[in-house]
RNA sequence: GCCUCUGUAGCUCAGUCGGUAGAGCAGAGGACUGAAAAUCCUCGUGUCGAUGGUUCGAUUCCGUCCGGAGGCA
């Protein structure tokens, strides 16, 4: 977190736009940023990265000719990332929002970006250590993940409890946390939640009440991103793949890689990207449904002028703008 | 026309030496604090193609019919 937006007298005013992918949050976002003086800061893990620009989805040059965004497109996709540096420069990006007499949209699908920013988690000094990680990467090939879960209950019984033995990931760095800071995962998670956020903030939720027209509109980009040029794209990384590290998770390339070796078809390239991006959709729901705070828009259940002027009245009243 | 194989969950298939059935995938729900587009957890009743026969009992054995695949003419 900057030290310098807790200069800021008053709470920072900003109204999020998140939803499961292919909602149309980024149509949204851009309408509502030129109604509101407003400029747009990206929550999404992806979009961050530079020529990942198909299959992420990520707003054209056009659109970004109408509205500024931060947080998209500059990093190398051989960088590796995570929510900690998020949140530091989306709140840099957010100060120079401010500064500039405009207003901040958030918009993404990152829920733990979003999350960690709004909710103004402040994580702790220490980095993540690679050393660290790949010895408990081996150990846990060595001895198992019941082994390495049994030593992070011995460390922490109470972060243990809420997460399962299988998910080694996090069993690892609950571990990696307490080899690094001397104290266990409970307790930096209690420090990080210390401080009060300095946002006020309106959430919005863009979806569908009927999941399978989500997954249509979700089908449906697929085709339009391999009609634009996806397979050029997701080329021009392939032989660098293996140095990826957080972009190689990236939903519209890495399924492409089998094919490319041909081991697989084309078609079943495609199928693949559609499937996983429908499951990540799901996952993203599942994330942002439990979040009461969201003013859920059904994108199905009205036309677009009703869901414009839906969103401008709650807006309108978060920015206490007068009509 | 004859022969062989085949018809079981939305899909691909297993299985029941006769006691009405189970995997993978898909799908649904959930978790989530430095990899998050990641990672992980939970959830399986379906006229076992139709119909007749044998049997205490058939999805399983037998006959016929219907659908699909292949072979020979």
């Amino acid at each position: 977190m900057t030290k310098s937006l807790g200069g800021f007298k008053d709470k920072i005013k900003i109204c999020a736009i998140v939803g499961p992918t292919a909602c149309g949050k980024s149509d949204l976002a851009i309408w509502l940023a030129r109604e509101i003086n407003a400029e747009i800061v990206s929550a999404d893990s992806m979009q961050i990265y530079k020529g990942m620009d198909i299959g992420t989805a990520k707003p054209t040059l056009a659109d970004r000719s109408l509205v500024t965004h931060h947080m998209i497109d500059f990093l190398d996709p051989k960088q590796s990332f995570s929510v900690a540096e998020y949140v530091r420069e989306a709140n840099f990006a957010i100060e120079g929002v401010v500064l500039r007499k405009k207003r901040p949209i958030l918009v993404g699908g990152t829920g733990l970006y979003i999350d960690s920013l709004l909710d103004g988690i402040e994580f702790c000094e220490q980095k993540t250590d690679p050393e660290i990680r790949k010895r408990l990467f081996d150990d846990l090939e060595k001895f198992g993940a019941e082994h390495m879960f049994n030593r992070l209950k011995a460390l922490d019984f109470e972060y243990a409890q809420n997460i399962h033995p299988n998910n080694t990931k996090r069993v690892i760095r609950g571990l990696e946390i307490c080899l690094l800071t001397g104290l266990n995962v409970s307790e930096n998670m209690r420090l990080s939640r210390k401080k009060k956020t300095h946002f006020d903030s309106l959430r919005i939720g863009l979806t569908f009440s009927d999941r399978k027209k989500l997954y249509k509109k979700i089908d449906d980009r697929v085709d339009y991103m391999i009609e634009r040029g996806l397979i050029q794209e997701a080329r021009k990384f392939f032989d660098q793949r293996k140095l990826f590290s957080t972009s190689a998770q990236a939903i519209g390339y890495k399924e492409f890689w089998d094919f490319f070796l041909g081991k697989q078809s084309l078609d079943e390239a495609i199928s693949k990207i559609k499937q996983n991006t429908r499951k990540y959709a799901k996952r993203q729901l599942t994330w942002f449904r439990k979040d009461r705070r969201i003013h859920w828009i059904y994108c199905d259940d009205m036309c677009e002028t009703e869901r414009k002027n839906k969103v401008m009245e709650i807006v309108k009243r978060h920015f206490e703008i007068k009509l």
